[in-house]
DNA sequence: TGATTAAGTTAACGGTGGTAACATTGTTAA
DNA sequence: TTAACAATGTTACCACCGTTAACTTAATCA
């Protein structure tokens, strides 16, 4: 802490993480540049590269914090009522996405993830997925879902749960005031289904 | 055609339209390059200011043409039977962005449509949206979907389809080689719903 | 203490988006 | 027909970028 202007650092690594991710935050990864980066903690631009091998990999440091946080979040769900933890589960991985735009961005903007460039970067992304998936596991075992194949449901509510957040990041849901609703009440329906009572009266799986 | 090696190009413009989207479309955004393509072309860097704002404009005309053929694949969708008209409208969304997952990826990876900087992107997505929206009310006029607000449906299968190709294309879904089928099945459960019978006999939305 | 290693430095390369000032061509009106 | 004008090219340049090479300083450890 104690920077002693002195030709070492001490600690570059972590702050060039940390001006790195406060940058991000608020401006996005197209606004992050090693060269500015450096000359903002007063020290030369291929000093990062004994921290970062390069661009890509320090982006991919900062996705790596992103999921963590995700993944702290969606542990904090309760988990007793198998509906509410689902229901409430959806709605703080879309809160997530809304706090943090231009984080979430970086995590699932296909730009720094082609799997298995960035190990620790897979791995933090499947923690926070795993947090998901024992949600919906549990949810499953007291009998609340139908049986199937974990992980078809998985893919059904994750795929919802993105596509909502990125759809409302990006602006594309009409209505901004009322979207805390339309967020409960679009993940309602993958539970209860969106057929009319006519349509989805008993099973009626087979229809021809 | 006839390129008279002459002073003026002839239809600079659209040639380097249709060169930029070839190569975003093996290569990805990011190698996309002004004066790379100007080099392609056999032209200055600067000529191509003439008929792009900047590089973000070259893309968000990339973007355009991008939704412009998922609309006409989504307008191409049989929509007699409102259940297979849904399904396969979803298939079909999903399928797209498989087919070009460099081209998805800049139509909604958020780097160029910050809403309202480009009209004709506005324009171009809501076109495309505009289908899958008819679809929806359409099955519901007919009875197949129950009464609720269009918007809601229409976010919740947006979303669905929307995250379900992010997610395939990223490679997070698990059975690559089953991904059709898996796809099918998320679908069918947005309509469906995910309850045990147990739980969802009846109309039993108020549980407290 | 002296050698090794970690973590900085300056200098430089090639590439980028973008602008300014100028040149050439096609078009249009006197 | 030609003179003016607008459209569309050109070269020269700027500031910035990621990245590497070669060198220097400081900390660590035998």
């Amino acid at each position: 802490m104690t920077r002693t202007a002195s030709y070492h650092h001490g600690d570059l690594r972590q702050e060039a993480h940390q001006l790195a991710l406060d940058t991000i935050r608020d401006q996005g990864d197209t606004a992050i540049s090693l060269r500015a980066l450096a000359k903002q903690l007063g020290v030369s631009a291929p000093a990062l590269y004994r921290h970062f091998a390069d661009r890509e990999s320090l982006l991919a440091a900062l996705a790596v914090s992103g999921f963590e946080e995700l993944r702290e979040r969606l542990l904090a769900v309760d988990q007793r009522v198998p509906r509410r933890a689902l229901i409430d589960i959806g709605l703080v991985y879309v809160g997530f996405a809304q706090d943090e735009p231009n984080l979430y961005r970086l995590m699932f903007g296909g730009r720094v993830l082609p799997k298995g460039v960035h190990p620790k970067l897979d791995e933090a992304g499947h923690g926070a997925f795993k947090v998901l998936e024992n949600t919906i596991a549990r949810a499953q075992q007291v009998g609340y879902l139908k049986p199937m194949p974990v992980a078809l449901m998985t893919a059904a509510a994750w795929s919802l749960v993105h596509g909502l957040a990125q759809l409302s990041i990006d602006g594309h849901l009409p209505g901004a005031k009322a979207e805390p609703l339309m967020a409960e009440g679009v993940l309602s329906l993958l539970l209860d289904g969106s057929l009319s009572d006519s349509e989805s009266t008993s099973h009626k799986e087979i229809e021809q």
